[in-house]
DNA sequence: GCCAACGTTGGC
DNA sequence: GCCAACGTTGGC
């Protein structure tokens, strides 16, 4: 099991999109960045991420699941993008804001800490453990 | 809204 | 294959 970290600006694709998608979930489709689309690659079925809102919030506020694995991104005719499908599991109870995260010594060689730009990030067993005790889960 | 950081593109 | 120019992202 691996956990990753998926950012979306929540104006144009949040949180509430993703739950409102069911156990359907929905396409992480547009990733332009082949650090992110290799990240997708190496994504199995079952594997979990944080949903990460950028510009707005600033914050994890969400588990997701891996559901379907790398495929082609339908929102481009470029064979070069790949995309996996992901549906909204739970809420945290407190969601970890990118200050939070600065702050938290554990957390300090976070991708998201370190290189906010990476739309698509790994997260370590480490960091995903500190991120649930502070998440309150 | 600004700007720094980064990735990608394209000319040589 | 290098590197300057450009576009985009995302924190502030």
């Amino acid at each position: 099991m691996a956990y990753w970290l998926f950012k979306s600006e929540p104006d144009v694709f949040g949180w509430d999109d993703l739950v409102a998608k069911g156990d359907k979930g929905e396409e992480w489709d547009g990733v332009r960045n082949y650090q992110a689309r290799n990240f997708m690659r190496a994504m199995k079925a079952g594997d979990l991420g944080l949903f990460y809102h950028s510009n707005i919030g600033k914050e994890a506020v969400g588990i997701v699941q891996v559901i379907a694995e790398a495929h082609p991104d339908s929102s481009t005719d470029d064979p070069r993008w790949e995309c996996v499908d992901v549906k909204a599991v739970k809420p945290l109870p407190r969601p970890i804001s990118l200050d939070q995260a600065k702050q938290e010594p554990a957390l300090k060689d976070m991708v998201l800490v370190n290189n906010s730009r990476l739309s698509v990030q790994p997260v370590t067993d480490a960091e995903w453990a500190t991120i649930m005790k502070l998440a309150g889960l």
